[in-house]
DNA sequence: TTCCTTGCAAACGATTTGCATTGGA
DNA sequence: TCCAATGCAAATCGTTTGCAAGGAA
């Protein structure tokens, strides 16, 4: 996605909130863009450079998670890891590497997500759960550690 | 599964790594099969009673980690929680409620099972990982939360 | 005796919070 | 002007580790 579209699309949606779309929102909000697989508040620090402190960092997420515009992910070591809300990457899986931690993206097929959601919606209508969403985590090794 | 025959398990596979099974390992293996779903190391120790010490608690999850005997599962919030493997309880997938934070398990009939781990082999092929493990996480409501 | 295991207390790393300052509507 | 956002430092929480005592082979 185009980042002008991007934040277009985040400042719209935090305009009806009554949330500001500030400078370090906004630095959040196009580092998570560039990439791909979530990324933990140490690693966003890193990759903005312009040395925000943690505190402040931690913050913007609470916003931006509170403001559905990032998702937390917890798979490797109980660290939180950020990414962009699903309404503005698309739905996707996740390949987790063992070896090195990060998270890898992956779209499917629709085909496959078909096939993915029935199988959810068959084991949430046996078990009286009200499913909302779900996450296929493919735990291996990538390719970098192979 | 019946105890007796569960601890028989647990105690050969350790005996083959030269791991005692000691009390406190006992203990804890029998809070893991008493209840569904992972638990976190308070939760653990809330059950067992007897004050454990937490770093005690921690230290035996270690070792049952290592020997292949318990799996830890991060999902909610960045809380270790630890469950039998799977080789104990058999494969299932995960119930998460965005309410309460449980996690309750859920086996899926090999029919649809076939489905997932055909669809997480096309997934890694197509990506160049090697898939060792999947787990389908569910979110939602539970009954107890609805 | 010789290791392994445990308890206790202190250390650690990730995340949160209090408070004073800054900055935008 | 006024309230929200930020930076800094201190606090908190889950988890890990060092060290001395207890226990099994």
């Amino acid at each position: 996605m185009a980042q002008a579209s991007l934040h277009r699309q985040v400042e719209g949606h935090l305009n009806e909130q009554e949330v500001r779309y500030t400078k370090g929102r906004r630095a959040v909000v196009t580092a998570l863009a560039d990439g791909d697989g979530p990324r933990s508040a140490a690693e966003l620090s890193d990759q903005i450079g312009t040395s925000v402190p943690l505190s402040s960092l931690y913050r913007t997420l609470a916003v931006l998670e509170g403001a559905d515009v990032v998702t937390p992910h917890f798979a490797t070591k109980g660290l939180a890891r950020y990414e962009l809300a699903e309404w503005l990457t698309g739905h996707h899986h996740h390949l987790v590497c063992i070896e090195c931690g990060t998270v890898e993206d992956v779209e499917v097929s629709a085909h496959h997500e078909e096939q993915v959601t029935a199988l959810v919606d068959s084991i949430a209508a046996s078990s009286a759960f009200t499913a909302t969403n779900h996450a296929l985590e493919i735990e291996g090794t990538c390719k970098a550690c192979a």
